[in-house]
DNA sequence: TTCCGATTGAATGTATACAAATGAATTTAT
DNA sequence: ATAAATTCATTTGTATACATTCAATCGGAA
Protein backbone atom coordinates (compact mmCIF):
# COMPACT_ATOMS: atom_id res chain seq x y z
CA UNK A 1 0.00 0.00 0.00
CA UNK A 2 1.79 3.01 -1.19
CA UNK A 3 0.16 5.83 1.38
CA UNK A 4 2.35 8.81 1.92
CA UNK A 5 1.32 11.12 4.42
CA UNK A 6 2.69 14.06 2.81
CA UNK A 7 0.14 13.11 -0.08
CA UNK A 8 -2.80 13.31 2.19
CA UNK A 9 -5.27 16.23 2.17
CA UNK A 10 -5.66 16.00 5.38
CA UNK A 11 -2.15 16.42 6.38
CA UNK A 12 -1.45 19.09 4.16
CA UNK A 13 -4.69 21.11 5.08
CA UNK A 14 -3.28 20.78 8.44
CA UNK A 15 0.14 22.30 7.88
CA UNK A 16 -1.17 24.92 5.30
CA UNK A 17 -3.68 26.29 7.95
CA UNK A 18 -0.56 26.15 10.45
CA UNK A 19 1.35 28.10 8.40
CA UNK A 20 -1.25 30.91 7.94
CA UNK A 21 -1.93 31.29 11.61
CA UNK A 22 2.00 31.61 11.96
CA UNK A 23 1.77 34.42 8.94
CA UNK A 24 -1.59 36.06 10.73
CA UNK A 25 0.53 36.36 14.44
CA UNK A 26 4.00 37.92 12.78
CA UNK A 27 1.22 40.51 11.36
CA UNK A 28 -1.48 40.85 14.19
CA UNK A 29 0.89 40.40 17.14
CA UNK A 30 -0.72 39.80 20.16
CA UNK A 31 -3.90 41.90 19.41
CA UNK A 32 -5.81 39.67 18.06
CA UNK A 33 -6.23 35.95 17.70
CA UNK A 34 -7.43 34.89 14.14
CA UNK A 35 -10.62 33.06 15.44
CA UNK A 36 -11.07 36.43 17.32
CA UNK A 37 -10.18 38.86 14.16
CA UNK A 38 -12.94 36.56 12.21
CA UNK A 39 -15.77 37.21 14.98
CA UNK A 40 -14.80 40.33 15.41
CA UNK A 41 -15.44 41.63 11.92
CA UNK A 42 -18.39 39.47 11.35
CA UNK A 43 -19.74 41.78 13.78
CA UNK A 44 -18.86 45.16 12.40
CA UNK A 45 -19.98 43.84 9.13
CA UNK A 46 -23.43 42.86 10.24
CA UNK A 47 -25.79 45.52 10.48
CA UNK A 48 -27.55 44.81 13.75
CA UNK A 49 -27.11 42.57 16.49
CA UNK A 50 -26.47 39.02 16.37
CA UNK A 51 -27.08 36.09 18.63
CA UNK A 52 -24.19 34.18 20.06
CA UNK A 53 -25.05 30.81 18.39
CA UNK A 54 -26.06 32.69 14.84
CA UNK A 55 -22.36 34.45 15.49
CA UNK A 56 -20.72 31.06 15.69
CA UNK A 57 -22.60 29.74 12.80
CA UNK A 58 -21.39 32.74 10.54
CA UNK A 59 -17.40 31.90 11.46
CA UNK A 60 -18.30 27.97 11.58
CA UNK A 61 -18.21 27.49 15.00
CA UNK A 62 -19.56 25.27 17.39
CA UNK A 63 -21.54 26.57 20.16
CA UNK A 64 -18.95 25.94 22.96
CA UNK A 65 -16.17 27.28 21.36
CA UNK A 66 -18.25 30.57 20.51
CA UNK A 67 -18.77 30.79 23.94
CA UNK A 68 -15.15 30.95 24.86
CA UNK A 69 -14.46 33.68 21.96
CA UNK A 70 -17.37 36.00 22.76
CA UNK A 71 -16.44 35.78 26.35
CA UNK A 72 -12.88 36.90 26.31
CA UNK A 73 -13.90 39.68 23.22
CA UNK A 74 -16.12 40.73 25.99
CA UNK A 75 -13.79 40.87 28.33
CA UNK A 76 -11.75 43.15 26.83
CA UNK A 77 -14.52 45.70 25.62
CA UNK A 78 -14.39 45.07 21.81
CA UNK A 79 -18.18 43.92 22.08
CA UNK A 80 -21.29 44.21 24.00
CA UNK A 81 -23.85 41.81 24.91
CA UNK A 82 -27.28 42.73 26.30
CA UNK A 83 -30.03 40.57 26.76
CA UNK A 84 -32.97 39.66 24.08
CA UNK A 85 -36.09 41.23 25.29
CA UNK A 86 -37.97 39.07 22.88
CA UNK A 87 -36.45 35.62 23.35
CA UNK A 88 -35.06 35.35 27.07
CA UNK A 89 -33.03 32.89 25.94
CA UNK A 90 -30.81 35.01 23.91
CA UNK A 91 -28.10 37.48 24.06
CA UNK A 92 -27.97 40.33 21.56
CA UNK A 93 -24.26 40.50 20.63
CA UNK A 94 -22.75 44.00 18.96
CA UNK A 95 -19.62 45.75 17.88
CA UNK A 96 -18.16 48.47 20.67
CA UNK A 97 -16.65 51.62 19.84
CA UNK A 98 -13.55 50.27 20.07
CA UNK A 99 -14.23 46.86 18.62
CA UNK A 100 -14.88 49.16 15.49
CA UNK A 101 -11.62 51.19 15.75
CA UNK A 102 -9.68 47.82 16.10
CA UNK A 103 -10.97 45.95 13.35
CA UNK A 104 -10.05 49.44 11.46
CA UNK A 105 -6.72 49.23 12.39
CA UNK A 106 -5.91 45.81 11.58
CA UNK A 107 -7.86 45.55 8.55
CA UNK A 108 -4.84 46.38 5.78
CA UNK A 109 -2.41 43.97 7.56
CA UNK A 110 -5.16 41.33 7.46
CA UNK A 111 -5.01 41.68 3.63
CA UNK A 112 -0.74 41.26 3.80
CA UNK A 113 -1.95 37.81 6.31
CA UNK A 114 -3.49 36.23 3.07
CA UNK A 115 -1.24 37.95 0.33
CA UNK A 116 1.70 36.39 2.13
CA UNK A 117 0.24 33.29 2.82
CA UNK A 118 -0.79 32.61 -1.03
CA UNK A 119 3.26 34.29 -2.10
CA UNK A 120 4.79 31.11 -3.20
CA UNK A 121 1.64 30.54 -5.71
CA UNK A 122 1.34 32.99 -8.42
CA UNK A 123 -1.94 35.26 -9.38
CA UNK A 124 -3.99 32.20 -11.67
CA UNK A 125 -2.52 29.85 -9.12
CA UNK A 126 -4.03 31.36 -5.91
CA UNK A 127 -7.68 31.97 -7.99
CA UNK A 128 -7.62 28.36 -8.44
CA UNK A 129 -6.67 27.15 -4.57
CA UNK A 130 -8.92 29.16 -3.57
CA UNK A 131 -11.99 28.17 -5.95
CA UNK A 132 -10.61 24.28 -5.49
CA UNK A 133 -10.88 25.10 -1.71
CA UNK A 134 -14.19 26.87 -1.45
CA UNK A 135 -15.82 23.69 -3.50
CA UNK A 136 -14.35 21.24 -0.20
CA UNK A 137 -16.76 23.23 2.32
CA UNK B 1 -12.43 47.99 1.35
CA UNK B 2 -14.06 44.81 0.09
CA UNK B 3 -12.57 42.10 2.20
CA UNK B 4 -14.71 39.14 2.49
CA UNK B 5 -14.11 36.52 4.90
CA UNK B 6 -15.15 33.76 2.69
CA UNK B 7 -12.65 34.58 0.08
CA UNK B 8 -9.39 34.79 2.29
CA UNK B 9 -7.61 31.68 2.29
CA UNK B 10 -7.10 31.24 5.92
CA UNK B 11 -10.78 31.22 6.77
CA UNK B 12 -11.21 28.96 3.73
CA UNK B 13 -8.63 26.39 4.40
CA UNK B 14 -9.77 26.55 8.16
CA UNK B 15 -13.48 24.78 6.95
CA UNK B 16 -12.03 22.85 5.03
CA UNK B 17 -9.95 21.10 7.21
CA UNK B 18 -12.54 21.18 9.82
CA UNK B 19 -14.59 19.26 7.59
CA UNK B 20 -11.82 16.80 6.75
CA UNK B 21 -11.85 16.40 10.33
CA UNK B 22 -15.67 15.75 10.52
CA UNK B 23 -15.38 13.06 7.57
CA UNK B 24 -12.45 11.45 9.74
CA UNK B 25 -14.18 11.33 12.59
CA UNK B 26 -17.15 8.96 10.55
CA UNK B 27 -14.79 6.59 9.33
CA UNK B 28 -12.33 6.03 11.88
CA UNK B 29 -14.94 6.71 15.11
CA UNK B 30 -13.59 6.38 18.82
CA UNK B 31 -10.04 4.59 17.96
CA UNK B 32 -7.77 7.30 16.93
CA UNK B 33 -7.93 10.86 16.25
CA UNK B 34 -6.25 12.25 13.32
CA UNK B 35 -3.27 13.24 14.82
CA UNK B 36 -2.83 9.81 17.08
CA UNK B 37 -3.36 8.48 13.72
CA UNK B 38 -0.51 10.49 11.65
CA UNK B 39 1.87 10.49 14.73
CA UNK B 40 1.38 6.51 14.69
CA UNK B 41 1.76 6.02 11.33
CA UNK B 42 4.83 7.99 11.09
CA UNK B 43 5.95 5.40 13.68
CA UNK B 44 4.85 2.31 12.05
CA UNK B 45 6.53 3.47 8.83
CA UNK B 46 10.07 4.68 10.51
CA UNK B 47 12.85 1.76 10.47
CA UNK B 48 14.00 2.44 13.86
CA UNK B 49 13.53 3.93 17.21
CA UNK B 50 12.87 7.90 16.98
CA UNK B 51 12.97 10.71 19.45
CA UNK B 52 9.98 12.83 20.80
CA UNK B 53 10.90 15.76 19.43
CA UNK B 54 12.06 14.13 16.24
CA UNK B 55 8.62 12.58 15.90
CA UNK B 56 6.82 15.57 16.52
CA UNK B 57 8.74 17.43 13.81
CA UNK B 58 8.07 14.86 11.18
CA UNK B 59 4.40 15.35 11.93
CA UNK B 60 4.27 19.11 12.56
CA UNK B 61 3.36 19.30 16.12
CA UNK B 62 5.93 21.27 18.60
CA UNK B 63 7.22 19.84 21.32
CA UNK B 64 4.30 20.26 23.75
CA UNK B 65 1.59 19.38 22.03
CA UNK B 66 3.77 16.28 20.89
CA UNK B 67 4.33 15.11 25.08
CA UNK B 68 0.28 15.31 24.54
CA UNK B 69 -0.40 13.19 21.92
CA UNK B 70 2.35 10.65 22.87
CA UNK B 71 1.50 10.03 26.43
CA UNK B 72 -1.82 9.50 25.28
CA UNK B 73 -0.64 6.70 22.52
CA UNK B 74 1.72 5.39 25.20
CA UNK B 75 -0.99 5.24 27.39
CA UNK B 76 -3.12 2.77 25.22
CA UNK B 77 -0.25 0.48 24.75
CA UNK B 78 0.02 1.60 21.04
CA UNK B 79 3.76 3.08 21.50
CA UNK B 80 6.65 2.18 23.66
CA UNK B 81 8.83 4.70 25.23
CA UNK B 82 12.40 3.58 26.59
CA UNK B 83 15.70 6.00 27.92
CA UNK B 84 17.95 6.13 24.64
CA UNK B 85 21.47 5.07 26.40
CA UNK B 86 23.79 7.27 24.47
CA UNK B 87 21.67 10.69 25.07
CA UNK B 88 20.32 10.24 28.28
CA UNK B 89 18.04 13.32 27.71
CA UNK B 90 16.44 10.92 24.94
CA UNK B 91 13.43 9.12 24.79
CA UNK B 92 13.28 6.31 22.30
CA UNK B 93 9.73 5.57 20.72
CA UNK B 94 8.20 2.89 18.80
CA UNK B 95 5.08 0.90 18.07
CA UNK B 96 4.12 -2.05 20.07
CA UNK B 97 2.34 -5.07 18.22
CA UNK B 98 -0.38 -3.31 19.21
CA UNK B 99 0.48 -0.09 17.45
CA UNK B 100 1.27 -2.17 14.57
CA UNK B 101 -2.21 -3.94 14.07
CA UNK B 102 -4.07 -0.61 14.63
CA UNK B 103 -2.32 1.51 11.98
CA UNK B 104 -2.89 -2.06 9.70
CA UNK B 105 -6.60 -2.44 10.59
CA UNK B 106 -7.54 1.37 9.92
CA UNK B 107 -5.16 2.32 6.90
CA UNK B 108 -8.00 0.93 4.07
CA UNK B 109 -10.49 3.69 5.49
CA UNK B 110 -7.30 5.85 5.92
CA UNK B 111 -8.08 6.11 2.16
CA UNK B 112 -11.48 6.50 1.86
CA UNK B 113 -11.27 9.55 4.17
CA UNK B 114 -9.02 11.28 1.80
CA UNK B 115 -11.39 10.09 -1.22
CA UNK B 116 -14.23 11.68 0.79
CA UNK B 117 -12.34 15.05 1.51
CA UNK B 118 -11.57 15.20 -2.27
CA UNK B 119 -14.73 14.01 -3.34
CA UNK B 120 -16.28 16.96 -4.75
CA UNK B 121 -13.68 17.84 -7.15
CA UNK B 122 -12.66 15.51 -10.19
CA UNK B 123 -9.38 13.58 -10.77
CA UNK B 124 -7.16 16.65 -12.17
CA UNK B 125 -8.77 18.99 -10.11
CA UNK B 126 -7.99 16.86 -6.51
CA UNK B 127 -3.93 16.39 -8.18
CA UNK B 128 -4.02 20.04 -9.05
CA UNK B 129 -5.38 21.24 -5.12
CA UNK B 130 -2.88 18.92 -3.44
CA UNK B 131 -0.14 20.78 -5.39
CA UNK B 132 -0.75 23.80 -4.95
CA UNK B 133 -1.24 23.02 -0.96
CA UNK B 134 2.02 21.56 -0.86
CA UNK B 135 3.89 24.56 -2.30
CA UNK B 136 2.01 26.40 0.67
CA UNK B 137 3.66 24.60 3.38
C1' DT C 1 -54.48 26.52 26.05
C1' DT C 2 -51.63 23.14 27.17
C1' DC C 3 -47.99 20.28 26.09
C1' DC C 4 -44.18 18.37 23.30
C1' DG C 5 -40.34 18.99 20.30
C1' DA C 6 -36.81 22.13 18.95
C1' DT C 7 -33.66 25.83 20.01
C1' DT C 8 -30.53 28.55 22.84
C1' DG C 9 -26.91 29.34 25.90
C1' DA C 10 -24.04 27.26 29.41
C1' DA C 11 -21.04 23.81 31.51
C1' DT C 12 -17.94 19.89 31.48
C1' DG C 13 -14.42 16.85 29.70
C1' DT C 14 -11.06 15.58 26.29
C1' DA C 15 -7.76 16.74 22.58
C1' DT C 16 -4.97 19.62 19.90
C1' DA C 17 -1.90 23.91 19.45
C1' DC C 18 1.63 27.09 20.67
C1' DA C 19 4.45 30.43 23.57
C1' DA C 20 7.46 30.66 27.22
C1' DA C 21 10.13 29.05 30.95
C1' DT C 22 12.78 25.34 33.11
C1' DG C 23 16.37 21.89 34.05
C1' DA C 24 19.27 18.39 32.35
C1' DA C 25 22.34 16.75 28.87
C1' DT C 26 25.05 17.35 24.82
C1' DT C 27 27.57 19.79 21.25
C1' DT C 28 30.30 23.75 19.46
C1' DA C 29 33.56 27.02 19.32
C1' DT C 30 37.39 28.89 21.41
C1' DA D 1 39.15 21.77 28.45
C1' DT D 2 35.71 24.84 29.30
C1' DA D 3 32.28 28.43 28.49
C1' DA D 4 28.49 29.25 25.33
C1' DA D 5 25.00 27.63 22.50
C1' DT D 6 21.92 24.04 21.39
C1' DT D 7 18.86 20.23 22.09
C1' DC D 8 15.58 17.42 24.66
C1' DA D 9 11.66 16.67 27.41
C1' DT D 10 8.53 18.83 30.62
C1' DT D 11 5.40 22.17 32.64
C1' DT D 12 2.30 26.05 32.70
C1' DG D 13 -0.94 29.09 30.73
C1' DT D 14 -3.96 30.49 27.07
C1' DA D 15 -6.89 29.48 23.01
C1' DT D 16 -9.34 26.81 19.89
C1' DA D 17 -12.40 22.62 18.84
C1' DC D 18 -16.02 19.37 19.49
C1' DA D 19 -19.12 15.93 21.95
C1' DT D 20 -22.34 15.63 25.47
C1' DT D 21 -25.45 17.07 28.84
C1' DC D 22 -28.54 20.35 31.04
C1' DA D 23 -31.97 23.99 32.03
C1' DA D 24 -34.69 27.53 30.22
C1' DT D 25 -37.51 28.98 26.75
C1' DC D 26 -39.87 29.20 22.47
C1' DG D 27 -43.20 27.76 18.87
C1' DG D 28 -46.49 24.99 16.90
C1' DA D 29 -49.75 21.10 17.13
C1' DA D 30 -53.48 18.93 19.45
Amino acid sequence: MNYELDDQVGFVLRKAYQRHLTIFAEHIAGELTAMQFSTLFRLVRADGPISQNALGRMVAMDAATTKGVVSRLEARGLIRMEQDLVDRRRYLLSATPEGHALVQEVMPRMERVSADTLAPLNAREQKTLLKLLQRLC
